[in-house]
DNA sequence: CGTGATAGTACCCTACAGAAACCAGGTGCC
DNA sequence: GGCACCTGGTTTCTGTAGGGTACTATCACG
């Protein structure tokens, strides 16, 4: 279904809630748990994938490439692979995923802000 | 790093990084596509199930329905059924909905201001 | 010559998201 | 009477996202 037509604007100056709005995906892909995480870990500086897999607890090699890749396609991320041995691959946030980790991180304090551990 | 020990079940002052803390699951209902598009939509007061599925546009009533139960148990929305004919449910936010409901509104905002229509 | 580190990928399986059909049960319409 | 229509869901089926574990390539080190 491509709505590459002038159907482009349809949603207007931008309306979440629709449906064949570009930035649907893009909700969709920040409002997301390990995406959540990946951009607040990153917000410290560049890290490494092993890095980023220790910080993330419980998130698998596969599910972090994946999540990565998807950052990385819609220009949250960057991803600088070093010819070094061992191997060397740095992922960075780019200019737009630091103004994304700023929602992301109130929604985390608000998160451990409100889940009393009693 | 200051992770010198890691708590069994509790995870002490609440670390969404932290796999085992019960603030993981919050911030997985709440880093969630519909979600954030439901409490959103309950901010303007009461919703029934229809009005939301209008306004969420694109769910299913099987995952609208899946996604208030969720908010509900975990008391973010309260359900209030109205023994009317035709039924009437109504949906609104705890408290705490609405306090959750400021970073997610940050959230859809910066993706609304930062997703390029064209 | 075997072990370790790194950054993934391959494989397999389960759980859930999503689409579409269906249900209860009361009302208005003819 | 009989039938379509309203609401607020549930049931059924299927595709895909997520997850666990094993495995790869490359070189350094002992």
């Amino acid at each position: 279904m491509s709505a590459s037509t002038h159907l482009a604007d349809s949603c207007g100056p931008g309306d979440v809630y629709t449906a064949m709005c570009p930035c649907r995906d893009m909700l969709d892909l920040l409002a997301n748990k390990w995406s959540a995480l990946a951009i607040g870990a990153l917000e410290d500086g560049p890290q490494r994938f092993g890095e980023l897999r220790r910080q993330l607890q419980g998130i698998s090699p596969k599910v972090l490439s994946a999540s990565l890749k998807r950052l990385e396609d819609h220009d949250l991320v960057t991803r600088t692979v070093y010819a070094e041995v061992p191997p060397r691959v740095e992922y960075a946030l780019t200019d737009l995923g630091h103004s994304a980790a700023v929602p992301l991180a109130a929604l985390r304090d608000w998160v451990e802000d409100n889940v009393t551990t009693h």
